[in-house]
DNA sequence: AGAGTGACTGGCT
DNA sequence: GAGCCAGCCACTC
């Protein structure tokens, strides 16, 4: 058995496809990509894709539809700001309606 | 080389 | 439905 391996650029790709107004989870991106253990390295990639200005990381979020990344954002606007600004709504660092904002890359890029 | 940590998730209580 | 616990992989000290 050989084993995946995580590819940053991989990641940065599917964070680019996603919607505007939309958002996804770590989880979701590395089933997609074939590394569904691999959730907690989608987040450290987004660390990393924060020096990449294509990258719309504020996007991401965990399953839970919390902006557990929100510190990392403590640049010029903070990921809710900028959530807010595609009109979604956050409250108590929770987005509203996660479920019907939310964009699974796996159900939408159905690769058959 | 071993131990600790983290932008997470799923399962059980 | 919210909270706690264990599994997960890469990185740092």
């Amino acid at each position: 058995m050989e084993k995946k391996k995580l590819v940053f650029q991989e990641v940065y790709e599917v964070v680019r496809l996603i919607p505007y107004g939309r958002v996804t989870t770590y989880g979701a991106i590395a089933e997609y990509l074939g590394v569904k253990s691999y959730a907690r390295m989608v987040g450290w990639a987004m660390n990393a894709a924060h020096d990449l200005v294509d990258v719309p990381a504020h996007r991401v979020v965990n399953g839970k539809g919390e902006l557990s990344g929100q510190s990392f954002f403590e640049g010029s606007e903070s990921m809710q700001q900028l959530l807010e600004r595609e009109g979604i709504q956050v409250k108590e660092d929770k987005i509203v309606d996660f479920r019907r904002v939310l964009w699974n890359p796996t159900i939408e890029l159905k690769l058959d």
